[in-house]
DNA sequence: ACCATGTGGTTAATCGATGTACCAGTGGGC
DNA sequence: GCCCACTGGTACATCGATTAACCACATGGT
């Protein structure tokens, strides 16, 4: 399969170039401003020039009538939008970008280690939230993918140096987070998702009261009857890893209790089954298993199950995010619901703030809930 | 609970302005360009300016020396790009866009209905293979959700007329599809998933033998006894559902068998709940279902087993997709591998090439493949 | 009659990088 | 000694939109 850019005879009738421009290259070779665009159908894009003529204006007028800046009688307004919508113009990203400093683009950055192949379903709902805002406002969402956070630093650079973008949403807060000045330091707006810390460089957004769920979460179980709990944690350098596994913990002592035990994990399935594994074979076994993602809940009941373990009869299983998927799994999943959509939707609207856009603030009432369903119930008898 | 966003002491210290700048505005309303950027470090970014003149030579040279255009000589090259790295200096995206009329930017828009809320992680894994190929060679992937085929033409349109991206890369071909005519209208360049199709107006990139997995899937059910199979499709508009379905009906009438019942659905979980509780419940109920997505087939495993049927002991389930989940379920989702992270890589190199970038030519060997786990077992004997 | 005040625009500079056209040297051939 | 080719660069127009500065003209107050 080769590649497949097909030649065309180029500007066929009346090209029309502007007076004094050199009729066509002597040797053939497209120059680079035709190129590979150029199809037959090719239609040179209006500029900014052509709605001018047609509304019989100035360009500056132009401008202004689309921008609503300047003073543009009613009028001409209209006759310059009607010419505008006629030639299907509307103003070049590129140069208005050049002009402005501003691109309209915010970036998001997914950090994970090469081999997790597919991204976490958690990125998918964070992505739904926020092309909810960007998008109503001409905003695009620029997507990249990295293995770790030195690559992380080095794209925010680049992307900085090029000035590709106006804002990013940082997600992943970690303990020692290099982000948030190195962004500071770029001059580049940013919002930090999961962890509000006031003396941070860059704002953070999140639902308030984050260790709620988890604290649900433990008083559920305890209900239960359970009192042997285990948590499987994520990794130890993320705020929220910190935060949830202080919230579990801090609930068993409320009720005099310890943890069986508490696991850091990667987040890949693999480490999951790994540590469920694990736990289950202790001698004292936990009754109940408490995930900092759905993800890695689903992977412990399905490792559970296959060591012959019924759930929740024989242990219990919670989960934390409330992807769709868990509400269909048999059993289905309990599990915290922290809302990703909407606090998505949230940083959006406060990065666009920041970066100069008038919107209406962010309202984010509420706080991680805890949603049960079929995968947490009774303590074992035996036990 | 109110929104978390705490207001910063902005811009306390020596705002460093370049000279001659006003240094503020009356009204108090800063002026665009300082705008919200403006950090107290807000170190203005380099410009070609500043590197011709750290190295002694002219803007041009500069150009010549980064984009290796020119005649320049090693020793001048050299002294550029040393002046470059010390000033930390990348050439402007948007004045480059501008000249070049090139973005570096390449569009996925992902369209699905309003109440479908986490994406399908088939997507999770294209961008992977996508990001994979555009990253190194300084293209970005800017992302885009909708909700049906008319935003989704609205939005090339804009896009092209903003002139704000390369080219596209289009997923779900339909039977009928727009996009291909409306693309090449526009003068994108494009490349189509999954349907490879001579005439058609993009070039398609995909696997070969698409109906492969499909036909194996049905050949590993009829040998393990299998008799009454049913098909969950995708919506019907989409061409792979067409060509999967045939697959499905020619490889049982290849052995002289028709399929129990084939339903279509809008590939959200719901549909599958529904469809696999009406099949199951139907007066000759099929042995193995055999879905078109992973997703849905986690589905439709949950609700046999919620109806009391235990996977694949009374009825098998084939997915469609391989996602890395399907692995660590109990049963282990027995699914067609079509290599989703490699097709995406694929059609980022077909894409790359069309936009003018010399690229090696994908080479996409190998069809979708079935992988047998758990989930597909001996037809029941009661049958 | 005259100046302040608006109104509704226009002109021209500018953003930063690119590429064509051009120019200053420097040998080389004969 | 003269012309030519070649090397290594520079000057300037240009991409398309934005915006500060300015201007022509009408109006109203004194």
């Amino acid at each position: 399969m080769k590649a497949r850019i097909e030649g065309h005879p180029e500007d066929v009738a009346g090209a029309s170039q502007g007076p004094g421009a050199p009729a066509a290259r002597p040797d053939g070779v497209p120059s680079a401003r035709q190129g590979a665009r150029a199809g037959s159908e090719g239609a040179a894009r209006p500029t900014i020039k052509a709605v001018a003529a047609a509304a019989g204006v100035s360009t500056a007028a132009v401008s202004q009538a689309v921008n609503g800046t300047g003073r543009i009688s009613e009028a001409t307004r209209r006759r310059v939008l009607d010419a505008a919508a006629e030639l299907g113009w509307s103003p070049s990203a590129s140069a208005s970008a050049l002009r402005r400093a501003r691109t309209r683009t915010i970036a998001l950055v997914v950090r994970r280690p090469t081999d997790v192949l597919g991204a976490d379903p958690h990125f998918s709902e964070l992505i739904t939230g926020l092309e909810g805002e960007l998008a109503p406002r001409g905003y695009g969402l620029l997507l990249h993918l990295v293995a770790d956070m030195a690559q992380e630093s080095a794209l925010y650079e680049r992307l900085a140096a090029e000035g590709r973008i106006d804002g990013a949403v940082l997600t992943d807060a970690r303990a020692d987070d290099p982000r948030p000045h190195l962004l500071r330091g770029l001059g580049l707006p940013a919002v930090l998702l999961g962890a509000p810390d006031p003396a941070a460089p860059v704002p953070g957004v999140g639902l308030g009261q984050q260790d709620a769920g988890v604290r649900e979460a433990v008083a559920h179980l305890l209900e239960l009857g359970h009192r042997r709990l285990a948590y499987i944690a994520g990794p130890a350098e993320l705020v929220h890893t910190g935060l949830r596994r202080t919230a579990f913990e801090d609930a068993l002592a409320g009720a005099g209790l310890r943890a069986v035990a508490v696991r850091h994990t990667d987040f890949t399935e693999r480490a999951a089954v790994a540590v469920t594994e694990e736990l289950l074979a202790l001698p004292d076994r936990p009754t109940a298993l408490v995930f900092s993602n759905d993800s890695m809940a689903v992977c412990g009941i399905g490792t559970a199950q296959r060591g012959g373990l019924r759930v929740p009869e024989d242990v219990s299983v919670v989960g934390y995010d409330n992807l769709p998927l868990g509400r269909w799994l048999h059993p289905r999943l309990t599990t915290v619901d922290q809302q990703v959509q909407r606090v998505g939707a949230a940083a959006a609207r406060a990065l666009l703030a920041r970066c100069g856009e008038d919107v209406p603030p962010p309202v984010l009432d509420g706080r991680p809930r805890l949603v049960v369903r079929e995968s947490t119930g009774c303590v074992p008898s035996a036990s």
